[in-house]
DNA sequence: TCTGGGGTCCTAGGACCC
DNA sequence: TCTGGGGTCCTAGGACCC
C-alpha cells in the first residue's frame, strides 16, 4: 500500500435511484408517482426498496414489511422481479464499460468507475460535471427513464460520499483538497463500514460527527473499534483512502438460505431442504467451474439466535449428494426442537479442480436416501405461483402484471411500459389461459450477461 | 404478523508444526 | 518445573453492505 494518493477527482461512483421501485414504476405506468414498496411479500418479509413517494411516509430499506404496511397502507407492495432488475443493471454496467475498462460493480445498482487514463476531463470540475451529466442522460435513455446519482472524487470514499450527497438524480464533484472539510459536518454513519454498533460505541465516547473522529486520538479509536478498523476509520475521516477500483473480484463463497413462514421443528423436512439447497448451490458451482472444500450451514431460531456449523473436507467437491450429506450431518449437531426460522447452506474455499479424497471421512449411510420430496410447512414461495408485481400473459388480454393474488384467485392489470390503461380482470389461479412470463426485452440489453 | 437474502471482512481461540 | 514463540489452518460468531 505504498502507491501515492490521487490528486485528481478520477473515481466515479454511480448509484441508481430507488432502483427496484423505479423499474416497477417504469414498467407499470399506473404506479408512476405512487408509493411503491418492493420486498418480501410473505409474513416475514422486509423492504428491499421504497419509492421516494413511499419514503415520505417513513418506509425504509430493511424495514419489516409489516411495519411498512402500517406506515403506508395504501402503497403498492410488490414481490420483486429480479430478471427485470438484472436486465436493466446489465445495460447500465455495459454503458459504464464504454467510459472505462475499470468498472467495479458493487451490486445490481451501484458501481465504481476509474476515470484515470480515460478521456474524462478530470482536471476541470466544470467539464467533469458536464461529462457526468452526459453519462446520466445516456443512462436514462438506454434504461427507458431510470435515473442515477453520480459522485466523483479523489477516492472511492469521496466518490461514494458524493453520490450520496447528490441523491436523488444529481451530480456532486468533490474537489481534491476539500475532502476533510466536506466530511467534517457529516454523521459518522456516513462513512461506509460504520454501522449501528460502531456508531453506538463512538457515541459513548462523545463522537458523533466525522469532525469528532478527525480530532479523536488514534489510540482511543483502536481501543474502541479494534486494531484494524481503528486506524482505517481515522484515515477515512480525513478523506485518506487509497483503495483501487478492482474490476475482477472473485467470489469467495456461494450460499442459499430460506426463512420459513412458520418455525419448523421437523428434522426430516429440514434435511430435505438442505438437499434442495445443496442442489442449487452445487449447480452454481458447476456453472462457474468451481469446487469447494468448506461446507457451512446456518440456522436461525425463532428468537433470532443464529448458529453456524461448518466442515472443511480434505478435497474440493461440486457434488450435490456429498454437499447435502455434509449439510445434514452438520444439522445433526443442532437442536431443532425449539423451532427453526431460517436454514441456509453455503460453500467456500474454492478450487478450480476437484481433488480425490485420500480417505472418506465418517459418512454414515442413511435410510431412505432418495426420498427428498420437499413438502411441509407452507413454503409458498415464488415460482410455485403468482405474486404481486409478477409479469403475466393471458391468451385473450395479452401482457399485464399481478395486482393481487390469494384464495385461489389472481387479479391482473393489463398494462405495459408503453401501453397504460388496460383493463383489470380476475382469474382462477389455475386458469390455463394465464401464465407467468419474463420481462419484455430491451433495446440496449447486451447480448451476454456480464455476470 | 418485528427483523430477507446474498455477500465480504474481521476477531479470537485452539490445534498443530517447527 | 511452571507454563517459548511465531505461523497457518480451522471453526464460530459478529459487524456491515446493498
Amino acid at each position: 500500500m505504498s502507491f501515492p494518493a490521487r490528486t485528481r477527482a478520477s473515481i466515479l461512483h454511480l448509484d441508481l435511484d430507488a432502483f427496484f421501485a423505479a423499474v416497477e414504476q417504469r414498467d407499470k405506468p399506473s404506479l408512476r408517482g405512487k408509493a411503491v414498496v418492493v420486498g418480501g411479500v410473505g409474513r416475514r418479509g422486509v423492504v428491499s426498496t421504497a419509492s421516494y413517494e413511499a419514503r415520505v411516509f417513513g418506509v425504509r430499506s430493511a424495514m419489516p414489511a409489516t411495519e411498512a404496511r402500517r406506515l403506508a397502507p395504501h402503497a403498492a407492495f410488490l414481490g420483486g422481479r429480479f430478471e427485470a432488475y438484472r436486465q436493466s443493471s446489465r445495460i447500465v454496467m455495459a454503458l459504464l464499460h464504454e467510459f472505462s475498462d475499470r468498472v467495479e460493480a458493487l451490486s445490481l445498482d451501484e458501481a465504481f468507475v476509474d476515470l484515470a487514463g480515460t478521456d474524462a476531463p478530470v482536471a476541470d470540475p466544470g467539464e467533469l460535471h458536464h461529462y457526468a451529466e452526459r453519462l446520466r442522460a445516456e443512462l436514462s435513455r438506454r434504461t427507458l427513464g431510470l435515473t442515477a446519482s453520480v459522485g466523483i472524487g479523489s477516492s472511492k470514499l469521496m466518490a461514494k460520499i458524493g453520490s450520496e450527497l447528490a441523491k436523488p438524480n444529481g451530480v456532486r464533484i468533490i474537489e481534491p483538497g476539500t475532502e476533510a472539510e466536506v466530511l467534517a459536518p457529516l454523521s459518522i454513519r456516513a462513512i461506509p463500514g460504520v454501522g449501528p454498533v460502531t456508531h453506538e460505541k463512538l457515541a459513548r465516547l462523545g463522537l458523533r460527527t466525522v469532525a469528532d473522529v478527525q480530532q479523536a486520538s488514534l489510540s482511543e479509536l483502536v481501543r474502541e473499534v479494534g486494531q484494524s478498523w481503528g486506524p482505517e476509520l481515522h484515515a477515512l475521516a480525513w478523506g485518506r483512502d487509497r483503495r483501487e477500483v478492482s474490476s475482477h473480484r472473485e467470489a469467495k463463497s456461494i450460499s442459499q438460505e430460506n426463512t420459513f413462514e412458520e418455525d419448523v421443528t421437523d428434522r426430516g423436512w429440514l434435511e430435505s431442504r438442505l438437499d434442495a439447497d445443496a442442489a442449487q448451490v452445487c449447480a452454481r458451482l458447476q456453472r462457474h467451474g468451481l469446487f469447494a472444500r468448506t461446507i457451512q450451514i446456518k440456522v436461525r431460531l425463532g428468537d433470532f439466535t443464529t448458529w453456524t456449523r461448518s466442515r472443511t473436507l480434505a478435497g474440493a467437491t461440486d457434488d450435490p449428494e456429498r454437499v447435502g450429506r455434509v449439510g445434514r450431518e452438520l444439522l445433526g449437531q443442532v437442536e431443532v426442537s425449539r423451532g427453526i426460522r431460517l436454514l441456509g447452506l453455503g460453500v467456500s474455499g474454492f478450487a478450480e479442480a476437484a481433488q480425490e479424497e485420500l480417505f472418506i471421512e465418517d459418512e454414515p449411510e442413511r435410510a431412505g436416501e432418495q426420498d427428498v420430496s420437499v413438502q411441509g410447512p407452507s413454503l409458498r414461495r415464488r415460482g410455485t405461483g403468482y405474486w404481486p408485481g409478477a409479469d403475466v400473459e393471458h391468451e385473450a388480454f395479452g401482457r399485464g402484471w399481478v395486482w393481487g393474488a390469494g384464495l385461489g384467485r389472481v387479479t391482473v392489470r393489463f398494462e405495459t411500459r408503453d401501453a397504460p390503461g388496460g383493463p383489470v380482470r380476475s382469474f382462477s389461479e389455475d386458469d390455463p389461459d394465464l401464465r407467468l412470463v419474463g420481462p419484455l426485452p430491451m433495446e440496449w440489453e447486451p447480448a451476454e450477461p456480464a455476470l
